[in-house]
DNA sequence: GTCTATAGCCGGATAGAC
DNA sequence: GTCTATCCGGCTATAGAC
């Protein structure tokens, strides 16, 4: 009855995923070393080894891990009744977002880890298609439907025209944010509430 | 006379940027050595140092160069006559950037340099705000009294309104086409087409 | 100014005790 | 399963000849 155990492994992981986040988002995935992802979780190397094989092991968990947590938040919104506005919806996965990481400089380091690795790259392209998009898709075609009044295929349609888009913008919230010393989110939103539909 | 020395130091500095370029591109800024610049540019170790102290030295010409470009092309609409659709302008943007670079994942990792090392992140947001906001900035302005018949004034206010979101979307482009497998590069800009302002 | 060669350091991963 | 100690490869930057 290795319940226990279980449970042990399980906690001493997010333990170590979670000293992970700080590190990534404080230094870079890259200026990240195993030896400050121990420091940060004081675990020490035999105790990370046990657990994840490699650096990239421990991105490809963190990448995961964040990813859902935003389909999550959109889930929540395609259930709500009635179905919010698009810049409400919007404003809830990027403030969620900031609430679970404090930096957004992190997802920046992901893409980049992501771009340049093959097998990452592939892990986060999927997840991003089925997660993401599939729900934001989800998203719009009932949000045009309710706010809309279109039919449920025309709403279909269009919610899969826009939703690219869609994410560009909550990426360049995203980069913006990472970057720019004066970067200001409201006035981003506010540009946002201008060019995203509306009811 | 050092006529020719001159022309002779520029050359070798562009070459060795343009081999960074090509090199940042293939293998991410960190997983790029400066041993993997000198072969790419056939030049060696005394050359590079010659002109550039540091790989980050050669980071900063490269974001340089690529935002200016960037630049010159906003520009080049805003001078126009009649100022070209919003759309038409995005798309230029991002076709002179394809061209250029051949491969968006070189931005990916450049703004994830940028968000970690605060000297380039310093250079790259003030060179961000001077350049393309601002030029960015005047284009819709001037878009918005021709198109929208708006006064100068209200036009101005408009322009800096949407801006950021707008920017937002072109760097939406670049994430998108570095991180997905089935990016659809038409997909996107129909998606744009949709949520930006037109006449 | 450009070359070759190398110093010196750092970091990922492993070995072996407990 | 977790610890400490360490190996070894690779990288930036420099030294010194031409």
């Amino acid at each position: 009855m290795p319940r226990v155990t279980e449970e042990h492994r399980a906690a001493r992981r997010d333990r170590i995923t979670d000293a992970a986040i700080r590190a990534f988002a404080e230094r870079g995935f890259q200026h990240t070393s195993m030896a400050d992802i121990m420091s940060e979780a004081q675990v020490s190397a035999g105790g990370v080894y046990g657990h994840f094989a490699s650096k990239r092991e421990i991105a490809v968990e963190v990448a995961t891990r964040v990813l859902g947590a935003r389909r999550a938040d959109i889930e929540a919104a395609r259930a709500a009744d009635p179905v919010p506005e698009p810049i409400d919806l919007v404003m809830a996965v990027l403030r969620s977002m900031r609430m679970e990481m404090h930096d957004s400089r992190l997802v920046v380091q992901l893409w980049a880890e992501a771009s340049v690795d093959d097998e990452m790259r592939a892990i986060v392209s999927a997840a991003f298609a089925t997660y993401l998009r599939h729900s934001l898709t989800g998203y719009f075609g009932g949000w045009a439907q309710q706010a809309r009044h279109l039919s449920a295929g025309a709403a279909a349609d269009w919610a899969e025209l826009v939703v690219p888009g869609v994410i560009g913008m909550i990426q360049g919230y995203i980069v913006q944010s990472a970057l720019l010393d004066d970067f200001d989110g409201e006035r981003y939103l506010a540009s946002l509430a201008q060019l995203l539909p509306h009811h």
